[in-house]
DNA sequence: ACAAAAGTGTTAAAATTACACCCATGG
DNA sequence: CCATGGGTGTAATTTTAACACTTTTGT
C-alpha cells in the first residue's frame, strides 16, 4: 500500500476527420484488467517529477499517436473510480492529425466507457466547448491552417451539441485574431462550395 | 524514492472582513524547512483516497479554520516547485468566517510566499475573478446572507482589481437568481447608507 | 451648507440571435 | 430548373459600459 493516492493523466484525444466532417474522439482499447477489452480515454499513471504534459503524451504514444498540442482540463478524485485502488485523474485534451491504432468514434456514438471516463466525457464536453472560437491555439489545432466553414460547422456542432447559424459562425470566424478568409473555395459535393478560411503565419509566437 | 510525484492540496483561504471592508486571503506561517519562517498558502499532502475537498479542509485545520465551501481551480505541476521532490499542487479555493490561527493578507499587500504561491495566486485570482456574480454558491458564501452594496463593491475589486461603476454592480445583483435587495440600509458612517441585499433561504437544494 | 457615499436614469456601444433572402453548384 | 448547400443583409434583443444627475447622511 502507498502512502499517497495514484495519479493518471487521461486525455480526451480529438481529431477532426475532414472525409466525415466529424470531429473523433480517440479511444483506447484495454488488454488488461480491470475493464479489460473495454474502450476507454488513453492514459497513463503520472511519474514521478513527470509534468502533465509529458503524461499526456505518453498515453497518446499508447495508440501511436503525438499530439499537436495539449491541455489541462479538470482533476476527478472520487475514490473508487478506479477498483485498483484510489487514483486521481487529470483530465487533459489533446489535438492528433493522426490516426494511430486507436479506435476513433464520433461524440455522440461513443461506446460505454471503462472506469468513470463516461463522467469525465461529459463534464468536460462543455469545457471544451467554451474554448473553442475563443482560445486561438485549440482552435487552430482543430481547424488545420485552413478550413472551409462548413468543417467549422461540424466542430461547433460537434462540441456544444447544437449547429450554429451559417451566417454568424461567418461572423464569428470573422473576428478571430490571426484568422482571415481566402479567396479560394471548396468544392463539397452538391450546393454551393465554401470560402476557405487560414490561419496567418505564426499561431503561438 | 517513491515511484510517483507527491499531490499536496493548496488553498486560497477566502474571508471578507466586513469592518475593513477587504477581502483577505489566509496565510499559514511555515515551521518546517524548506521555506520555514515563509508564509504559504495552507495545504497538505494528499493522502491515499482522500478527497481533494478533505484535503483542504485538513490544510485549513492547520490554521484552525473550517470552510463553508471550496472547490477546485488549477493544478500546478512543475518538478522543481516543491524542493522536497516532484509534488503536484491541486489549488483550491475555499472561503471562511472564522479567524483562526491564519495570518490574514489583503490581496495586494500579501507578502512573498513560499514555493510557487505566488504564481498560484496570481494565476488564480482571474479565475475567482470570473466566478464572482457568475457562481451562485461562490458568491453566497462570500457575501454572507445579508450584505450592503459596499461590500459587492470591495469584493469586485480585490477580484478584478478595478472597482466596478456602481449603479452597474446594483443592476448586476438584481438579476442574480436568489438575491434580492430588502427594505433595510446598512449606515457605513458618513454618507447616504447603503442598502442591504438579501439571499432567498435555499442556496443550494 | 458641504462633502461623502449611494442610488437612478439615460444613452451609446457591442455582442447575441434570429430570420429572410440571394448566390453557386450538381443533377 | 430545382434541390442543396453557402453567403449576405437586416433587424430585434440583450449585455456591457459610461456618465450625468439626484438623494441621503454626517460634520
Amino acid at each position: 500500500m502507498e502512502p499517497t493516492s495514484h495519479v493518471s493523466v487521461d486525455v480526451l484525444v480529438l481529431r477532426y476527420d475532414r472525409a466525415l466532417r466529424q470531429l473523433r474522439l480517440g479511444l483506447h482499447e484495454r488488454t488488461l484488467e480491470p475493464f479489460a477489452g473495454w474502450p476507454a480515454l488513453p492514459g497513463v499513471l503520472l511519474l514521478r517529477g513527470e509534468r502533465i504534459r509529458d503524461a499526456a503524451a505518453r498515453a497518446l504514444a499508447k495508440v501511436q499517436l503525438t499530439a499537436r498540442g495539449s491541455g489541462q482540463l479538470i482533476t476527478f478524485d472520487e475514490p473508487s473510480r478506479d477498483p485498483r485502488g484510489p487514483t486521481l485523474s487529470v483530465a487533459t485534451w489533446a489535438v492528433t492529425d493522426d490516426i494511430g491504432t486507436a479506435r476513433w468514434s464520433g461524440w455522440d456514438e461513443r461506446p460505454p466507457l471503462a472506469f468513470d471516463h463516461d463522467r469525465i466525457v461529459t463534464d468536460c464536453r462543455p469545457l471544451l466547448a467554451g474554448m473553442l472560437w475563443r482560445d486561438p491555439s485549440f482552435t487552430r489545432l482543430l481547424t488545420g491552417a485552413e478550413f472551409p466553414v462548413t468543417d467549422a460547422l461540424a466542430l461547433h456542432q460537434a462540441l456544444t451539441g447544437a449547429a450554429p447559424d451559417r451566417g454568424n459562425l461567418n461572423r464569428t470566424l470573422a473576428t478571430i485574431p490571426g484568422l482571415h478568409r481566402t479567396d479560394r473555395q471548396a468544392s463539397t459535393g452538391r450546393g454551393r462550395p465554401s470560402t476557405i478560411w487560414a490561419w496567418s503565419p505564426s499561431p503561438t509566437p
